[in-house]
DNA sequence: TAAAATCCCATAAAATCCCATTGTATCCCG
DNA sequence: CGGGATACAATGGGATTTTATGGGATTTTA
């Protein structure tokens, strides 16, 4: 079971005072294209300091991989913990926001907070999901190459000159 | 078989001097997506100092599943008293609370006190279910994960200082 | 009839909706 | 093919509605 529609390409859009921001209409379009919601889900990413982010859709399978994972080892107590562990992580340490007819969303606060979301935010497009960054953040970032923090650069460049 | 609105999120919310406590309104949504009752039914967690809600049509779905569980193993003496003692904490051992039109339930005594839940209760999508857990218990539970006691402390943090 | 449970109203803060503007990309038609 | 006209994306600001919560009044129950 995978997903037919991917995320890809990259933005950068401001922040406003009320902590709104437009939710890029290519990703949009992906996400409608995957179901008929106008959520999106919002989450610390594992690795890197920004937010992973993803649609109802992608939250269902993720879901239910759980679930069979599960089912598989239901007598392992030791499984059972971590099932628990996971599906906290995976609920309780997410926020799912709607977007408006505008597309935008409004930062839940704790999210803007650990993603480190000043007021700019860039969207990258990663297949399944996609990730929302500080973009400054990202070019600190040794962990990321060279060719994508061009990508960054020039859509920071874009928006500062105009 | 599988519910399609999945609890997520997190609030802290305060329990009053009559013991009322409103349901965050992200939790509610999706009772009243799921059916159109306005009720939780309360429990203690089976493996967490803290107490576990969902909605009728989770408490219908788990039934079904003890049943068919039943079924299959009809012959099995064993399973027929451990049919018979889940039953009872399905069932028994929970107690069911409505939420008034402004959206809070006035906790039953027994579960606050099973709960141990103060003057804040600290609510937790988890999926098919939430929790609902005091603040303080959390952050000294070693079997739950850094980053959502992170969620916690900034919920304990944004009440406090407002 | 006292205690307890329930209902009803009030309010401040926060979230949401609605309308307006601007810039850019696209379309269309002579 | 030029040049408007059109559509849509991103954004700002004000108005309206919901949410969370407190407190009093009224009803139930023992």
């Amino acid at each position: 079971m995978a997903l037919e529609h991917l995320f890809q390409g990259s933005a950068l859009n401001a922040v406003d005072a009320k902590g709104r921001v437009s939710i890029p209409a290519f990703l949009r379009s992906v996400i409608e294209r995957r179901g008929d919601a106008r959520t999106i889900t919002l989450a610390k990413h594992e690795a890197f300091p920004c937010l992973s982010a993803y649609d109802p859709a992608y939250a269902a399978l993720k879901h239910a991989k759980l679930e069979r994972l599960l089912e598989k080892e239901e007598t392992n107590p030791e499984a059972e913990l971590e099932y628990q562990q996971r599906n906290l992580m995976a609920f309780a340490a997410t926020e799912e926001v709607p977007y408006d007819s505008s597309g935008r969303i409004v930062f839940p606060p704790m999210m803007r907070r650990k993603g480190q979301i000043g007021d700019v935010a860039l969207f990258l497009g990663t297949g399944e999901t996609f990730q929302i960054w500080n973009p400054q953040l990202l070019l600190d970032e040794a962990r990321i190459p060279e060719d994508l923090k061009d990508i960054a650069r020039y859509r920071l460049e874009e928006r500062g000159q105009s």
